[in-house]
This record gives structure tokens, C-alpha cells and sequence, in this order.
DNA sequence: GGGAGAACTTTCAGGTCCGGCAAACTTTCG
DNA sequence: CGAAAGTTTGCCGGACCTGAAAGTTCTCCC
């Protein structure tokens, strides 16, 4: 037996592969914020990584998904999170809760994360990808809405209430890079929410 | 003097532009319907309009853009008209007001739009294109609304508010296609604006 | 351990997108 | 009419992205 008995569930393949998916994700960021995306191409970053450009598309689908998207945030478990929240809870209130895990996550990747919004506030294209990331997640959460305040799939209140949340919870991110950190994610979110809740009243201009 | 002695402002140069860019988009348009994103080729479509596809560049920075962008709607005119709604107004019922004029134009050219938001609802690629479409449009309107309510330009309210109604605009407008503009863009866009006023109730399961 | 087979990477070829350039053409204006 | 300005077009090349086939690396099971 190896030094390793322990670890078993993930094999050396697995291992490689997420650092594979790392470092062409790292390269990727830290070539476009120096750069910018038009003067950053697939060999360049795959080269940076040490693999062939064809096997950057192995891993993402696009350039710009290389740039947007993250494997260790993943939208199924905030849809599960908010399955789970329960049914007396009102949607709004329940949607701030469920993304609780996926802002600790965020959090806790603090460095990279704040690099990858810098990023896309410095290249306008990217900001439509970072929709194109959570269409999909819009989608079910429409449904799960639908069902837990028990209105027929077609109502507008759910399809809104996905459309408006992330929307919100996108701002808050820009929000958090613009301030490099300097509040936390969770706050900003919500600071976000509570003015949602609160039906988007002017703010009081100077004390 | 020719048969045409008013009309003076648009020449006969500008006239064929625009000719030739509306060509461009209802082929666009057309094709994809039928076929998808996909299956349709930026040759295709100048060949349709009987222009070299060198020109649908001259006329659309990509593909995505003849689906999508639309002249007849541009955005510094709703900027305009959001800067004249009276300061007293609140900033949410100001900005639905200025979408007013809009939104009745939207409604003149009720045929093209249903057809371009069927598209987008079956190419969902499309829809971040949707957003890209008003990223800059937001970006103004943040700072427009920052003026309007005194406070400065990185509160978080101005942005919070441009994303949130863009957002619940886009909603109204797919819905709008969804039910094939059975009902008034007009009063979809009322309902979505009347729940974001009311903070996102959860909205009453059954009668 | 060791080999069969799965999984991953690489190379290669090819289609589409998109922008720069300069020549031909059309409209506008003096 | 003729010059000026604007538009269309073909040509070319770089970049993005995909499929197929061949080569390499890991895993599993004996």
C-alpha cells in the first residue's frame, strides 16, 4: 500500500483533472485582467497551463465560460438548499437563505473570486455570461417558486421573483469587487434583499 | 424638384440603410425561427437580404446582434425621457413612466417583437444578448438615478434599482411572448412593477 | 504486480465567425 | 458634369470551436 491509504474517494485522474480545470481557469483570469479579452487567445492560456488548446475545450465549453464559470459553486445545491427551506417561509426570505452556502463558498475563494468579478467589470462582454451561468438555475428556481407558494407555473410572481433575485444577488457581487472586499458578500446581499423586501423605496439622500 | 419636396431630413442614402439593416434583421429573424441559432449561417442570411455577408458585418458586430439589437428602440431615448420625469416622482415610478414610450412602440411593431422574443425563448444562448443589450443602457441609468435621488454614485441603491427593473422588464417581455401578446405588454409590465413596489409578496395560492 | 480497458490528451483537418484593407460602385453636392 | 463622401464587396487571415483518430495515462480486477 501507498503512504495514502485514506482519500480514496477521489483517484489520482480526478486529482489531475481539477488541477487541469485550476490552472487553465487561473491562467485564463490572470492573463485577461493584465491583457483584457480580446488580447488573450484559447493557445496562449492553454499554453500558460501546460495542455493543448483542444484540451482547454475539454473543459470549457468557451473561452469566456473559462473566465465565468466555477465548479466549486455549483447551482444545484443552492436549488437544493431552497427545496429545503421551509414552506412557511416567504419566497424572498427563503431564496436570501438558501444562497447562504453559496456566499460562504464565495467567501471562502475570496481571492479568486474578486479577481473573476474585476474581470468581468473590466470586460462588458462578460457580464451577459454571467447570466448565461444562472439562466438555467432561473429556470428551476421558477418552478420551485411555483410550487412553494402554490400558483400555476405561468403566473408572473415566480419567473419575477427568479428574474429580480439574480439580478440583486449580481449586483451585490459587482458591488463587493468595486469595494475589493472591503464589506463582506453577505452583507451586501443582504443590504440588496432588504431593499427588495422593502419595495425599492427611495433612499433617505443625506442625514 | 422631384415628386418628394418634404421628407428632406432622411436622403435617399439613409433610406436604403435602413432598408438594408431591416433586411438583415427579419432574415435573421426568419431563419433562425424555423431552423435554430444553429443551423443558420451569416451568409445565409445576407444571401436573403442580397447583400455580400461582408456587409451584415457593416451593419451587426456579430451574429447575435441582427436577432437582437433594434434600432427603432434605442435606449438614449428612454434616458431622455427618465431624466424629465419631475424629481418628486419616486425613482422606481419613474423609471416605469419613462418605459412608457418604449413600450408603446414595442407595441406598434407588436408583430416583429413577438417573433424576436419566440426566438430568444427557443435559442436561450440568446437571452444573456438580451441583457448584453442594455448593459450600457444600465450603466447611465445608474447614474441618472444617483442624480435623481441624492445620493452618491457607488450607493448601492442606483445600481441595485437599473438591474432589478431591467430584469423585471425582460420578464414582462418574455412573458408578453409567452402568451403570444394575448395581453398588453403595457399592463405586464404595470403587474411586475406593481409586485416590485410591494417588496415580492408572496402572491395569494388559490381564490 | 500486470495487463485489459476506460479515460484523458494530443494532433489534425475543417467550418464558421469576424475584422482590416483597398478597389469598385453609388449617392450627394458644388 | 465632376469631385467628394459614403457604401458594398472580395480577399485574406486570425481566432474560435468541433469531430475523428491515434497516442498516452490511469484504474480495476485478477
Amino acid at each position: 500500500m501507498t503512504a495514502h491509504p485514506a482519500a480514496q474517494t477521489v483517484g489520482l485522474r480526478d486529482r489531475k483533472k481539477q488541477q487541469t480545470r485550476d490552472a487553465l481557469a487561473t491562467a485564463a483570469l490572470h492573463l485577461v485582467a493584465e491583457r483584457g479579452l480580446e488580447n488573450v487567445t484559447v493557445e496562449e492560456i492553454s499554453a500558460a497551463a501546460d495542455v493543448s488548446s483542444r484540451t482547454f475545450f475539454n473543459y470549457f465549453p468557451c473561452k469566456d465560460d473559462a473566465l465565468v464559470a466555477d465548479h466549486s459553486v455549483d447551482s444545484a445545491r443552492f436549488l437544493t438548499r431552497l427545496a429545503q427551506v421551509p414552506p412557511e417561509v416567504p419566497a424572498l426570505a427563503a431564496v436570501r437563505s438558501a444562497l447562504g452556502e453559496m456566499i460562504d463558498r464565495m467567501q471562502a475563494d475570496r481571492e479568486r473570486w474578486l479577481l473573476r468579478m474585476v474581470v468581468i467589470e473590466r470586460n462588458p462582454a462578460l457580464l451577459p455570461r454571467l447570466v448565461a451561468a444562472g439562466v438555467e438555475t432561473e429556470r428551476t428556481m421558477t418552478e420551485l417558486v411555483a410550487d412553494r407558494v402554490g400558483v400555476p407555473p405561468d403566473h408572473h410572481f415566480p419567473a419575477l421573483l427568479a428574474a429580480v433575485t439574480g439580478a440583486a444577488f449580481r449586483s451585490a457581487m459587482l458591488r463587493w469587487a468595486a469595494g475589493d472586499g472591503a464589506r463582506s458578500l453577505s452583507d451586501l446581499v443582504d443590504e440588496a434583499f432588504e431593499t427588495l423586501a422593502a419595495g425599492l423605496p427611495d433612499p433617505q439622500p443625506a442625514p
